[in-house]
DNA sequence: TACTATACGGAACTCAGGTTCCGGTTGTCA
DNA sequence: TGACAACCGGAACCTGAGTTCCGTATAGTA
């Protein structure tokens, strides 16, 4: 990841040359975002910002001076997250057995999303708006997963009828319940239906 | 429902006959109650109370005389909005084809979800603490829908392995999703993945 | 009709969390 | 090393939402 403020966006056909940033910015930076991706899997998105300068052992300024608005920092993460998923998706489609490797996904997905709460919201399912590079990230998965649900779909093994958002949206619904925890429904339970749901020949 | 004021709960060994409410106090409790259940169900429970007193016709003060917190006030609406589903889920318990009584009532409940954004609240998918009360209304439900659910199961229409507090779950996880929309994933098509997972037999 | 407990309205208060601001500090470059 | 731009910290500010308070109005009753 190039290192370099994001305090405003490049304006379309406007070059400006933005210079590197001084050691400690850089330095300052890369603690805010690691402290941020620590502190919102751990406690969701709603936390104080005041919490995530905590954790980075910074003042609030700084992290205000690296990312705009809470919603940027949050955003960073998610793309970087997201991109990842997008990643772990395609490797599989190269290297894994059509038949298995759509599901495999899933539970890394999953594993994924249980353990950053934030998560949930990259499937849109809290109401966070994205920008555009996020919106990019988002759509860069849903073609990463709608290429491995496609083999999938030619092996036989996920029904027809299903599309690559579709499933992004069961997964996240299912394991966002997880989360406000309802005693008497675990989420391996919801899973088992859902994935069964998604074998189903229609 | 009786009409009284709930503005301290009864304490158990405490008789204190509360008098009936002022006319005037009667016919302000009901509009605020109809005004909330209006603005929650079009809104979501994070609307102001200000626009709950406004669309009731009424100063913030009197919504506060008889619901002493937004939460009470939201409690009282989805203990209503629960247990008529329970209700719905009984009759059709009794009067249905076990066959199709389940999933009869599923729609009922989606139907009903997605025109009422709150309910959604009720099945524990939002942060939501509940007090006795609504925590009866919503045990009332489970068991209902544990009846038919059963009912189902010794028909053959649906898997053994489910209880009706994941099915409830489910349902709520997927139509939250819905009122977040996500494009290219619609309701129905969710609902339909989670729908035949349910018919699986395991 | 007069009197009082009950209820009403909504301004004001409280609190929490996001954002701004600016005096002080520090990296960088000549 | 000196000078300046870039950066830092965190107090203060702002906003929005829940709740309280109290002077005024009114239903119920003698």
């Amino acid at each position: 990841m190039p290192i370099e403020p994001d305090l405003e966006r490049e304006r379309p056909g406007e070059p400006e040359a933005t210079r590197p940033l001084r050691a400690d910015a850089q330095r300052n930076r890369a603690r805010v975002l690691e402290a941020a991706e620590a502190v919102f899997a751990a406690e969701g998105i709603e936390v104080p910002i005041d919490l995530v300068a905590a954790k980075a052992g910074v003042g609030i300024g700084t992290v205000y001076r690296h990312f705009p608005t809470k919603e940027r920092l949050f955003e960073a993460i998610m793309v970087e997250r997201v991109t990842a998923l997008a990643t772990d998706a395609r490797t599989r489609l190269e290297t894994g057995d059509p038949k298995t490797a759509f599901f495999d996904f899933l539970d890394y997905l999953v594993a994924e999303v249980l353990l950053k709460r934030d998560l949930i919201s990259s499937f849109s399912v809290a109401g966070v708006e994205f920008d555009v590079v996020a919106a990019d990230a988002k759509h860069d998965l849903d073609a990463a997963v709608a290429d491995l649900l496609k083999a999938a779909q030619s092996a036989g093994t996920v029904r027809k009828d299903v599309t690559a958002p579709i499933v992004l949206s069961l997964i996240g619904a299912t394991c966002m319940t997880a989360k406000h925890p309802n005693p008497g429904a675990s989420v391996n339970e919801m899973l088992a239906v859902v994935l069964d749901g998604l074998r189903a020949t229609a």
